[in-house]
DNA sequence: GATGAATGAGTGTTCATTCAT
DNA sequence: CATGAATGAACACTCATTCAT
């Protein structure tokens, strides 16, 4: 499109995007494997295969890549999640679909659980962003799910701690289930899951 | 008042457990303050008031510390919380009653939010001990509230997953109210997480 | 108003020159505000509009364009002393106008003193040259001085030593007063360096 | 005096004082040599023979040994000074043999006129307060030939430029004959400078 | 000739750990 | 058993310089 002919060189700004992308995924994958702690620029480097010094041609600092590494990887769940939502209806199904879901994202992508729960600590707020938005995104559900009667017994603010009920049930579940390695869920937790929303939330007997 | 007559010297072995308590309390004084990537050796024993090197007469490194430090100040929190349900009967009254003494602990306790969730990080073994621990407990009420009748349609793997939800449920109501600094859980926190567990769990309306 | 009709572009050559006296304009204000060693070729490209890499079309390296800078700005305060002394006679009366231009300089170029002396540290060679330059044009001075027998009593060898004397003095006499930030250099300076040159120099009471 | 017998271990208070001493002329080599910019810690305790981290057991930063070196060697060149002038009296013969000292100790300590004269650059505060010390020890003596007659014609003001017109002179008169490396002050350079202070200070024919 | 991304050697600084006193 | 000076590996970050575009 540029220059000569069909084999086109990347343009600079492609090229940039690219060490860009590169470099996010690199630290995505050091932070999964060894925390953000011992997530050094040397190793993050390394693993993106580009020179020390040119990680602050993208980054102010160590920091800043920390606070971008969530909100990077934490769409790219929450877009999986949603995905596996789609012509779903509304109703505790809909929400035991959304707990599947994360299971089997984090069952498919190891590493997320600790760049995602050690970001508290090391990107707070990426964090307390990252809670917001799936805070916004549970609020319109549940607020849906209340003004079609499928909810019953719980104001404006007891939804809020619900929410963070439900956010925390499935984090300590991921933990229990996922975080030591293992690539799967089991069932049980799915189903005591589902019966606590069922019978908790949405009223079922 | 200490040196003169009655009143003895320390013997040597209560002076080297008084040392053992006051680098506990420092750890956890520092660590409460400015997390455990903070909480320098340095630090601690100034803290403290003992000399650098007499860390390592009672530790073998950083990491042992780290790894006594949840134990520590865990316990004090189980047995907090046990002393404020004697006497209670079962039921969901109990589980809600757990729940506010554990927020109370929170609020009375700055510091310890951190020390127990960075753990996760920054001491894994320990905080995998400190959850199987209140996963026992947990569990020993909840399979008495089932031959009590209180508690319907979850099978004995399917309560494990619930202990999680609940342990879940209380961290992340703990991480929107308290970490922040506000000293309290407020009340529709507290109703929300009871109407959970009655319906979801004990199965009333 | 630039490319329309009768104003042509500037030619290769001229645009070539433009951007060497924009880095050098840029250069004596980043030296001249930050001081050399905090003089990037980052800092120094930005003021001057252009691009990182354009300076190494300019400059072999940034040493060279520390040596080409006290030469640039030391031959604008040279200029400037000169056409003040214009017109002027002989006699210390020159010498004290030539003192007197020298601060007002100063005072009216805020950065020249550090672009100046930092020089020393920063372009050796060039504070040298700069230096000798000076030497020379007050050798001049003095030797027509002496040979209207204005002075006496130094012979050739001491006349050098003199020169530095007068050079040391006001740049002191700059340091104390001006590189402060203040505006001028009080009367009183003037008039004992004024009565030194007098007495000591042209031997008046 | 302490343990055994003749044959002492240092103390560890000595110790500590002695590796104090070899940062310092340590930090003086190396300044002296090749500057304060090039005065890496590396080099600064390679120099001294000890490790990098033990630098800073001693000193918060690299600017706060800066800081402390010029009043460290500066104050030796005083004392040097000073014990040369023991014995005279007044009138110009002293300041001309403080001159000469001045000289002799800058012949005798090579590096010193880099350590001294960088200072303004990368230790702005302790050379201020260099200067302002040598000026105090100045003004004392000009206000003695003062009261004795010895200089007349300058009001208070005008003595303290006179004594940046005399550490001016000195500075560049230094940095002419001895900054090169060369190891004395030529006889014309003395003979001139006496002749200006003679003269045209203590109105001398 | 202009551009700016990439480079990597070099810097100051921190800190867990050791060990002579 | 207490002490605190010494250690050195590791780290985040800077920046002059190069070179493909």
């Amino acid at each position: 499109m540029t220059s000569t002919a069909k084999i086109r060189r990347m343009s600079r700004r492609e090229k940039a995007e690219a060490t860009y992308a590169r470099l996010m995924d690199a630290a995505a994958a050091v932070v999964g494997r060894a925390g953000y702690a011992a997530a050094s620029i040397a190793k993050i480097t390394a693993e993106a295969g580009i020179a020390h010094g040119t990680f602050y041609n993208y980054f102010a600092d160590r920091q800043a890549l920390f606070d971008a590494l969530l909100p990077h990887v934490g769409r790219q769940m929450t877009d999986g999640i949603t995905a596996a939502l789609v012509g779903l209806g509304g109703g505790p199904e809909r929400e035991i679909a959304r707990f599947r879901a994360f299971c089997d994202y984090l069952g498919r992508n190891p590493g997320f659980y600790r760049i995602l729960y050690e970001a508290e600590v090391f990107a707070p707020k990426a964090h307390a962003a990252h809670i917001e938005r799936l805070v916004e995104g549970y609020r319109r559900a549940l607020e849906r799910a209340v003004a079609r009667g499928e909810i019953e017994g719980y104001d404006k603010a007891e939804l809020e701690a619900v929410i963070y009920i439900l956010l925390g049930a499935r984090a300590y579940l991921a933990m229990r289930f996922i975080s030591g390695g293992a690539a799967e869920v089991p069932d049980t937790a799915i189903s005591a899951y589902a019966r606590m929303v069922e019978r908790g939330l949405f009223g079922e007997r």
